[in-house]
DNA sequence: AAGAGTCAGCTGCTCTAACCAACTGAGCTA
DNA sequence: TAGCTCAGTTGGTTAGAGCAGCTGACTCTT
């Protein structure tokens, strides 16, 4: 015989329902980043429900960065972080690309459509220290091109830094997210052969731009950058489809 | 004693691992959308693991977008679309919305600061077709309006065929998930009393900014509109804070 | 008394084995 | 032939046992 059913609950239905349950028991203890969850057993009669089931759960939630599971020390809630949206986004794009798509492209366009649209915002409106930071990055860059080092890490501060001015820490991560998967699928698929002082030649002229205050040079800048990027990966790209 | 392992891999971190090797299952086979995958017995033969693990493994999958499960049926290939971002995205703003923080107005001012970017550069290139197709969405909305009915599909219709313009699915997928996140969010927590009439004037608006090919019209009707759903929000926001 | 090693106990992780529940399709019944 | 039933397949759930990582208190050495 099974288990003792807590009354009051359908047979069936478990486990899409444990995850609402444990999500409800996150959002009503008003639980922050961090803070711990009650552990497999205690969850087990918390919920009337398995080991498994509940365990099944939580690798759900975890899949969606609800819950952080660590081995040997506890449950927690989550960082809710784009990370989930990252992986799903990369496998989305290498599945596509796989199939003969050109979903890496239109990942890359993705992020030029939603950038040339907030830079022109920007323009004339960066704080100097914003600014500054940007400016040492740009050196870091070509200090880098120069040493033949890579400068992807550069490349993903720089667009950060640049969007941090818009004040929307949610605004930050997505965009955060979608450099992070084009790079990672990028990596994985192709062998990009770009010459690193364009590179730092296209992201000086985008600061510049920011800086001068003229929204159409600024969007014209950025859309450059993706343009450059663009021609780069259109043949390699219809030559693995 | 347990099982004997296949010879090979480490002993543990077997779940991380199997979503990793299901994952290459799909995209070494070319599996499309809607493709069975084996079934659990034969995942736990071909990847060497227990039914509880492959399982765990899966529901993450699950979570992620990236397999369907159907009781009694099989599992398949998912269709990748962003509905756990939704998910992730909706109790995000939740959980930050009930520890006070104006997580919901983060996710509006998400959508504003996107569209207002897009909307400028659909001025005067949308083909005749879509703004046939909008007209007849505004029209719907001024129907329901008057007869008091929610016009909320009639919006989310909207802004889908608005910016189905771009060309570019990805984008279209992501500004839907955002909207769905933010409708989702708003249902749960606050109720909003809009005039329907004024929701109405405001697209009809952006739809005649577009057609006229003003971008700067167009991107002050965005603006507009989002604007008038902001003020209407952060009272209510405040208050529940 | 102070430091380092050990071990007991928590935690989550994996495995096995059995049974429940949903769906399909072949075969029986009317 | 139309409809029903039932067996077989698939995923869903439970149970109990043992494995593996982390912590902190205890003990032994210095």
């Amino acid at each position: 015989m099974p288990s003792a059913r807590m009354a009051g609950y359908p047979l069936a239905m478990a486990a899409r329902d444990l995850q609402e349950r444990i999500k409800k028991l996150i959002v009503d203890q008003r639980l922050p980043s961090g803070a711990p969850l009650p552990t497999e057993p205690e969850l087990m009669r918390l919920l009337g429900a398995s080991r498994n089931s509940v365990r099944e759960a939580l690798k759900a939630l975890q899949a969606m960065g609800i819950v952080e599971i660590r081995h040997g020390f506890g449950t927690y809630v989550g960082s809710m972080s784009f990370a989930p949206l990252i992986e799903g986004l990369a496998f989305r794009t290498v599945a596509g690309h796989y199939r003969g798509e050109d979903s890496l492209l239109q990942l890359l366009e993705l992020r030029e459509a939603v950038e040339t649209g907030l830079v022109s915002r920007l323009a004339g409106r960066l704080p100097e220290a914003d600014l500054g930071a940007l400016e040492a990055l740009v050196a870091r860059m070509e200090r880098e091109a120069a040493e033949g080092t890579g400068l992807a890490e550069s490349d993903r501060a720089f667009h950060a830094t640049l969007y941090r001015g818009l004040d929307n820490v949610l605004l930050g991560e997505v965009l955060e997210a979608f450099w992070d998967a084009f790079h990672r699928v990028q990596q994985d698929l192709v062998e990009v052969a770009q010459d690193p002082r364009t590179t730092c030649r296209q992201h000086r002229e985008i600061l510049d731009a920011v800086r001068s205050g003229d929204s159409l040079r600024a969007e014209r800048a950025i859309r450059d950058h993706f343009g450059h990027l663009r021609t780069r990966l259109t043949p390699v790209a219809a030559a693995k489809g």
